[in-house]
DNA sequence: GCCGTTTTCGGCCCGACTGTTTTCAGTCG
C-alpha cells in the first residue's frame, strides 16, 4: 500500500500487521492489540492525521505509546520500519487476501505459498483463477467444498469493492420487518426482534440481525431457512443460521428459550466492544458472561429480561443506541446514564420544503403548505419551519427574488391567522402554526444567496452548503462562520455535507464552529435523511460536550417524509442527546423565545 | 501491545459452525 492516509487505509494497515503477528507463535496478545486498535481507528470521530497534528493520538481506545510512535512515523515518513520487519519474509498478496470473508491469516499465508501468489496487485485475480481450475481443492486441509465457497466470497468480494456495501438505516429497517412478519407466521416463533447495528441505529447496517424465542429451535431454523427471498444457507446449526438474500444482504438468526432472552438480547444488540469490556468488568466479578447467561463457577444463572442482566452486573440498563464501549459502561457504573430524547418529544420541525412556487434552481417540495400542516397535526407537531431553497440568483435580480419572498410571508400570515381563528373556534388546542424561513445557500466565499434586505422578512433562516465542497479545512471553517454571522441565521443545515454510500463530508475545524455556535446561540442540525443523518452521532456528541445545542430535522420534501423524524431522533441518541439538547423540543411559545435571541 | 476502583505486572471475552478431520483449526460475530 502505497503511503496510508486515511484512517481506512491506517487500520487496513494494522490489520495486514496483526495478521503478520498472528503466524509468528510468539505472542497472541499483541495480535489482539493490532486488531482492537484498527477497529478503534475505523470508528474513529475525526481523521487519525488531524488528531496526530494536535498530539492527540494517544486518546483513542487501543492506540498506546507503542503504536501512537509507529504513527507518527508513518506520518512523517510515510512507513513504518516496525510493521516492514513484521510483514517481512510474507507474500504481500496475503495482506489482500486476508479482507476476504472467510480467509484469515492463517488460510491466506498457505493459499499464498502453495500457489506462489506474491503480488498484491494480483492476488484476488490468481485466487480466483486457482479455484476455478481445481488447484485449491489439491492443497491438504482444502476441499472441494471450501473451493467452491471461497469462489463465491470472491465474487461477492469485488461486488462489495465496487459497490457501497452497507444498507442505510430505514431500508434495514424494512427489510427486518419483512422478515420479521415471515417469522411471525411459524407457530413456534414467540418473540422476534431486530438486533445488533439495526437496534443500535447505526447509521449504515451490514447484516441483518434477528433473535427468535422457542421451544422448538429446529422448528424455528427450518422455517427460517426456507424464506422464500433467499438464496442461500450461508451456515445452518442447532442455535444459529446464516442466509443471503437474493439481493446479497446476509441475516443472521439466533434462536433462545424465553427465560434466557435477556442474555440473548444483550449479547445480539452488541455492541462487540461493548460485550467484551462488559465481559471483562464480569471476570473481575467473579463472573463470565454469554448469551446463555451468567456463570458464576458451573452455575449458570440465566435472565429473562436486559434489565435483570445488567442489574446483576450492578449497572443500569444501558439503551442500545448507547452501546459502542465509549464510556457507557463507567457511566452506568455511576448510575449516571443520560436521559435520552426520544421522537415523542419533538414539538416541530424546521427543515422542509414545500411545493411553494419560489423558483429556486434546487429542487422543490411536492406537497403543499397546507397539506404538510395537516400531517403535522397527525405528529402532534406545533410548528413548522418552511425552508424552501432560496429563489434561484441567475433567473431573478434582486428586486424579483425579494418580491418571491415576500409573497410567501403573506401567504403564511394568512394561512397561520385564518388556522388559528379556525381551530380557536372548535377547541382550545392550537393548531399547527407555520413559520416563515429559507434554506439558504452559503456561496464559497461565506455570503448568503438572498438579499440582505429579504434576510429580514424571515423569522429565522437555514444555512447551508450545496457547491464547492472541496475548499480546505480553514478556507471552509472561514466560509461557514461568515454565513451563520448573520442575525437571522440560526441553524446550520447537514454541517458536514455527507452522503452516505455517495461522498464523504468536507472538513470543518469543529471546536471553532462549536465555540461560536455557543457564543452567538446558533444551533448545529440534525438532519434526518436516510443517507445524510448528518451530523454524524459522534460529532453529535462532541456538540454537546460543547453545551452546543441542536436541531433534528427531516428536510421533507413530501408530508410522508416528515416521519423520517426518528432516524434524525436515532443520531440525536447515538450521540447520548437529551430533551434539553434538541431546540426543537421546545413548545411554539418557548421556540419563538430563543429563535429571536 | 494495551491497560488499571484487584494490578505499573500480569492479565487479556465467549461460544457456534464448517470443513476436513479422526479430535481440531480456522473464522466469525
Amino acid at each position: 500500500m502505497a503511503k496510508p492516509q486515511t484512517n481506512k487505509e491506517i487500520a487496513k494497515l494494522l490489520r495486514s500487521v496483526a495478521a503478520a503477528y498472528s503466524l509468528k507463535k510468539d505472542d497472541q496478545f499483541r495480535v489482539i492489540a493490532y486488531d482492537r486498535a484498527a477497529s478503534s481507528i475505523e470508528h474513529a470521530t475525526s481523521e487519525l492525521k488531524d488528531l496526530w497534528d494536535d498530539g492527540k493520538l494517544g486518546e483513542l481506545a487501543g492506540i498506546g505509546s507503542s503504536i501512537a510512535s509507529h504513527l507518527d512515523e508513518l506520518f512523517r515518513t510515510g512507513e513504518v520500519k516496525h510493521f516492514k520487519e513484521v510483514m517481512k519474509g510474507y507474500p504481500p498478496a496475503m495482506f489482500e487476501l486476508i479482507f476476504v470473508p472467510g480467509i484469515g491469516p492463517k488460510n491466506a499465508y498457505r493459499l499464498c505459498r502453495k500457489l506462489k501468489i506474491t503480488r498484491a496487485k494480483t492476488a484476488l485475480e490468481e485466487l480466483e483463477k486457482a479455484a476455478k481450475s481445481g488447484k485449491i481443492a489439491e492443497i491438504a486441509g482444502f476441499g472441494v467444498k471450501s473451493q467452491q465457497e471461497m469462489l463465491k466470497a470472491l465474487e461477492a468480494f469485488k461486488k462489495g469493492q465496487t459497490k457501497a456495501n452497507r444498507m442505510v438505516l430505514p431500508y434495514a429497517d424494512a427489510l427486518a420487518q419483512e422478515l420479521i412478519l415471515y417469522l411471525k407466521k411459524c407457530p413456534a416463533v414467540g418473540r422476534a426482534d431486530p438486533l445488533g447495528s439495526l437496534r443500535r441505529k447505526v447509521a449504515t447496517v451490514g447484516d441483518i440481525d434477528i433473535a427468535v424465542t422457542t421451544q422448538e429451535p429446529n422448528k424455528v431454523i427450518d422455517w427460517f431457512i426456507r424464506y422464500p427471498q433467499k438464496q442461500k444457507t450461508i451456515e445452518r446449526g442447532s442455535t444459529k443460521a446464516s442466509i443471503l438474500l437474493k439481493n446479497g444482504r446476509q441475516v443472521d438468526l439466533r434462536v433462545g428459550k424465553p427465560k434466557a432472552y435477556g442474555a440473548m438480547l444483550q449479547y445480539f444488540i452488541g455492541s462487540k466492544h461493548h460485550n467484551i469490556h462488559l465481559r471483562e468488568l464480569a471476570l473481575k466479578k467473579g463472573l463470565s458472561l454469554s448469551e446463555y447467561g451468567i456463570k458464576k463457577g458451573k452455575k449458570l444463572i440465566e435472565y429473562a429480561s436486559e434489565e435483570a442482566f445488567y442489574q446483576a452486573l450492578g449497572l443500569d440498563w444501558i439503551p442500545p443506541e448507547l452501546r459502542e464501549d465509549t464510556g457507557e459502561i463507567e457511566v452506568a457504573q455511576e448510575g449516571k446514564l443520560p436521559n435520552l430524547v426520544e421522537t415523542a418529544d419533538v414539538k416541530g420541525d424546521l427543515h422542509i420544503h414545500s411545493d411553494f412556487p419560489i423558483e429556486t434552481s434546487h429542487d422543490e417540495g411536492a406537497d403543499s403548505i397546507e397539506e404538510m400542516l395537516e400531517e403535522a397535526e397527525e405528529l402532534g407537531y406545533e410548528y413548522l419551519g418552511f425552508t424552501e431553497h432560496n429563489p434561484s440568483t441567475s433567473q431573478h435580480n434582486v428586486k424579483q427574488r425579494i418580491d418571491l419572498i415576500k409573497r410567501k410571508r403573506d401567504k403564511i400570515d394568512k394561512l397561520n391567522y385564518s388556522r388559528e381563528n379556525k381551530k380557536r373556534g372548535r377547541g382550545n388546542k392550537l393548531p399547527v402554526l407555520a413559520l416563515n424561513s429559507l434554506e439558504i445557500d452559503i456561496r464559497p466565499d461565506g455570503e448568503l444567496a438572498i438579499p440582505e434586505k429579504a434576510l429580514a422578512i424571515l423569522d429565522f433562516a437555514v444555512v447551508s452548503i450545496h457547491s464547492s465542497f472541496s475548499l480546505s479545512r480553514r478556507e471552509m471553517t472561514k466560509r461557514v462562520l461568515a454565513a451563520l454571522g448573520h442575525p437571522k441565521v440560526k441553524i446550520l443545515g447537514h454541517p458536514t455535507g455527507r452522503k452516505i454510500n455517495e461522498r464523504e463530508g468536507f472538513e470543518l475545524d469543529w471546536e471553532e464552529i462549536f465555540d461560536f455556535c455557543l457564543k452567538y446561540d446558533k444551533w448545529l442540525e440534525i438532519n434526518a435523511w436516510p443517507n445524510r443523518l448528518d451530523l454524524p452521532d459522534t460529532l453529535v456528541r462532541e456538540a454537546i460536550k460543547n453545551s452546543v445545542k441542536l436541531v433534528i430535522s427531516t428536510d421533507a420534501h413530501t408530508k410522508e417524509h416528515l416521519t423520517l423524524m426518528e432516524y434524525g431522533v436515532s443520531v440525536a441518541r447515538r450521540g447520548w442527546a437529551q430533551k434539553a439538547d434538541i431546540i426543537n423540543t421546545l413548545g411554539y411559545n418557548e421556540f419563538l423565545q430563543v429563535m429571536k435571541h
